[in-house]
DNA sequence: CTAAGAGCTGACGCTGACGTCAGAGGCAAG
DNA sequence: CTTGCCTCTGACGTCAGCGTCAGCTCTTAG
């Protein structure tokens, strides 16, 4: 059982925003008698997890709906319909994001081309 | 030229969001004596890359930056160096995105699965 | 025992890309 | 000429994921 500090050093995540995980219902914690929170070890994977939703473009309220089964691997026909829909989502993302980067690849092929012939402005 | 509503509509960005472009200095506009906006056709596409920046994570700042070495395709060392460094951040969020995927992909697969063989909880 | 360093609960601040509203002026059609 | 839609410039509102500060309590090393 570790408390606050030790869990956000293990996560690289800060306190603040691990309380505000469990004002979103993302994250529960036992409290010791003095109101302190206390977490057991598992508590790092699914802040990592959390983590990695967020950076998927999941909202808080997406996740909260979702997290449980993405732990247990549970599911309803809802929630796989909007798993599904989120999945859909991300890889939708995916393709755009690849789309810019090869756009930016070929500015920066063409640049260093340009460095190397001595021809800037052909 | 076209004027702002229409730019809107051939876009599907909102008037508000293309005044908000213009205040940024990412997109220029030739006035009427009365102050309208107008604007060029080739300045479709232009809005067009900048909500496709703008998706991929940059920031007004950055896009206002690249913009100019992105159509023309003339850069700077220093303006390469900012390429490059956007390139990879868009490439390792690529790689989060898929990871994210994958693993929403095999829960998807699993719970499929479960409901096939008829064993929610196995 | 005591001082310092966690932790706690509000509660306000911040940032960026717009939404929205107010009040006023522009423009083609009938 | 006027009606109705478009456009203009401020300027304030929004939303999410925290940052930050205040004032207080808890815990623990010495």
């Amino acid at each position: 059982m570790m408390r606050i500090g030790e869990l956000a050093a293990k996560t690289g995540v800060s306190v603040r925003a691990l309380r505000y995980y469990e004002e979103q219902h993302l994250l529960g914690s036992e409290r010791s008698t003095s109101g302190q929170r206390h977490y057991a070890d598992n508590a790092v994977d699914r802040v990592l997890l959390i983590q990695q939703l967020y950076a998927a473009g999941l909202s808080s309220r997406s996740i909260v709906e979702l997290l449980p089964c993405v732990v247990t691997g549970e599911v309803t026909p809802e929630l796989l319909e909007r798993l599904s829909a989120e999945r859909d989502r991300i890889d939708r993302q995916i393709h755009m994001l690849t789309d810019t980067r090869d756009r930016l690849d070929t500015i920066i092929t063409q640049a260093t081309t340009t460095f190397r012939t001595g021809r800037p402005c052909d």
